[in-house]
DNA sequence: CCATTCCATGCATGCGGTTGCAAGGTGTGC
DNA sequence: GCACACCTTGCAACCGCATGCATGGAATGG
């Protein structure tokens, strides 16, 4: 009423406005935003010329109902804070956006909030799914009788089968058991992961049995993957062995960090000296001058190139297998521990 | 064709497939899922049992058109990795969950992108913006333009009125000032941010145009938020000022950590006794026992709470005049820096 | 110059819901 | 037993765009 904002421009033109203007049918104007359709060029331009002056920009949701295809993919991510997740979370946005796909952020507070998070995902027809949460057997399997794709990140389909790209978990602790090993540490221990987190518990048996493997013993602690519990799992494994301990194998960058901080400060310990302490992802604070964490680096751009190509394909075709990708992580020697020369 | 999945299930069972069941018509079958409509109870009963057999849920997608409303707001968002954002995003993301809403996600690798992004932000017809970037005056203009709520995070709109949620900077730094300055430091340094940061220069302005009023002088360098940046510029500072630098305000949390970090290793300082270090924003990493880093938290949940009622309202209510809440940060003392008693 | 082909464009329908309106059914009061 | 009110339900139109089909005009060939 007040502004020079019409009508048009207020709650967004239609095509049919555009048509109006520029003399022509509504179809016309759908064509013309349509790649590789026919429209001529003098046509073309009158069409392009009214859609500017409107301000019209075809809307996606009616496009998404007719089509079936809203462009939209869910990103269903858990413990956002985790200082892994941002990056991956950066990257596949990035990637996915541009393939000229939207992304649908559902963050999980706690891992029970799946079911509700899954309902608005089926109810917002999405294009597929990635996922890096933990979801059960029948949850993946609502996934396929509603033939909506998903590509699982740093997880796998316990039980069913499931496209999924994950760092292999197994190599990269026997890189760094070994390693620890042969550099002639004697007392190990592992951080490992709240019981409900699939890839800690992954991370840890593995470490567990190429100690075992190679005729050494080890005590566990669970951590839940922060920096607080780094240090309280410290603590527990310094009692259960007597602060024998020297060499500690985190499941996690930020658990490792959290025990480093503890051994130097509250244990007066050299880190490496008297305890060695390794971790695995690869994050940033890792990095950190102070820190210089032995570890795993995942490969997070090419694991998310490939989730995003591997989503993309069975958008396309629903039919391709479940395909599952493993890629191997970098050892980044660091000075958090005493290795090997 | 084989598995068990009839075809309604196959691509999302429809409002008639679930009335033809229930044997009762389509709009029937609405009402059922609308809120406060009027449907006996035997009948709800039918549909409701007949929308699980067929695994129906509403289309979200059509329910947009229909209604005008998609139920979708953007949070548009730079720089995701810094790691200040994640936990914004995380909080925001369950708080307009918590709402019915569902967050379409932007994440910008370069500022200079926000064009394209905004052209998706037009054709999803979202119901409003959170956005954490910098816009200019011409962007912000677009969401009046089209009736788009915008409510900005720790920005606000440069000349042009617009609603917003941020820390405090001014009065933070001061109080960071003020308690180095009490404390007797007689060197000051300031890392800011790069040119293009609104936040960043607000709050180097605000520090540096306290000491000023306190009578100290004060040399600038430049970060760009991240860890590398703060060793950066503290070297920078540690020639300008021949190694007499006593006291440190960096624009955020970790140029203040990278800074600490290259006092104690690079520079063998100690910190906090040859050189009080202070930082902006409370991230999780600044309270780790190797920094405790002397800051200003910002109130972060207060924040994203105010941020998404604020939105909420002015969706409902789009004349709602572009109010700017100013949040006052905690001062956490931390032990980075020598203050006062 | 006419017949044929091909391309550009318009018409009409449908995607899956919502909602105003009208009709039918039930209950109430007298 | 009847008139009236009210609540439940169905009908039909519409949201904004895509697309199959029909049509008309231009271009091509003989």
């Amino acid at each position: 009423m007040a502004s020079g904002a019409s009508k048009e421009t207020q709650r967004g033109a239609t095509s049919y406005d555009v048509a109006r203007r520029a003399g022509v049918s509504q179809s016309a104007v759908s064509r013309c935003f349509k790649q590789g359709a026919s429209v001529v060029a003098r046509t073309r331009e009158r069409i392009l010329t009214a859609a500017r002056e409107l301000n019209y920009y075809p809307n996606a949701i009616a496009q998404g109902l007719i089509t079936r295809r809203s462009n939209l993919v869910a990103i269903i991510i858990s413990n956002l804070t985790n200082l892994y997740h941002p990056e991956v979370l950066a990257e596949l946005t990035e990637r996915l956006s541009a393939h000229g796909i939207r992304v649908l952020l559902f963050s999980l507070a706690a891992e029970s909030d799946v079911d509700e998070v899954l309902d608005q995902v089926w109810r917002y027809r999405v294009d597929g799914a990635i996922v890096a949460a933990r979801l059960h057997p029948d949850q993946l399997a609502a996934f396929a009788d509603r033939a909506v794709p998903v590509v699982l990140y740093n997880r796998v389909g316990e039980g069913v089968p499931v496209a999924s790209v994950c760092c292999d978990s197994i190599s990269g602790e026997h890189a760094l058991v070994e390693a620890l090993v042969k550099a002639g540490h004697r007392v190990f221990g592992i951080i490992a992961d709240p019981a409900d987190s699939y890839i800690g518990e992954e991370r840890a048996d593995a470490a567990r049995s190429k100690l075992r493997q190679l005729g050494k013993d080890c005590l566990i602690a669970r951590g839940n993957f922060d920096y607080d519990s780094g240090g309280a799992a410290l603590d527990e494994l310094m009692q259960l062995t007597n602060r024998k301990l020297d060499a500690l194998i985190c499941a996690n960058d930020v658990m490792a960090i959290g025990a480093i901080d503890s051994a130097r400060i509250n244990f007066g310990l050299q880190v490496p000296g008297d305890l060695s302490v390794v971790g695995f992802d690869g994050v940033g604070p890792a990095t950190w001058l102070a820190y210089q964490v032995t570890t795993i680096r995942q490969p997070v751009r090419r694991m998310t190139e490939a989730a995003v190509a591997m989503l993309l394909e069975r958008i396309d075709r629903p039919d391709l297998s479940p395909e599952q990708r493993l890629f191997a992580g970098e050892l980044l020697p660091g000075s958090s521990a005493r290795l090997s020369p």
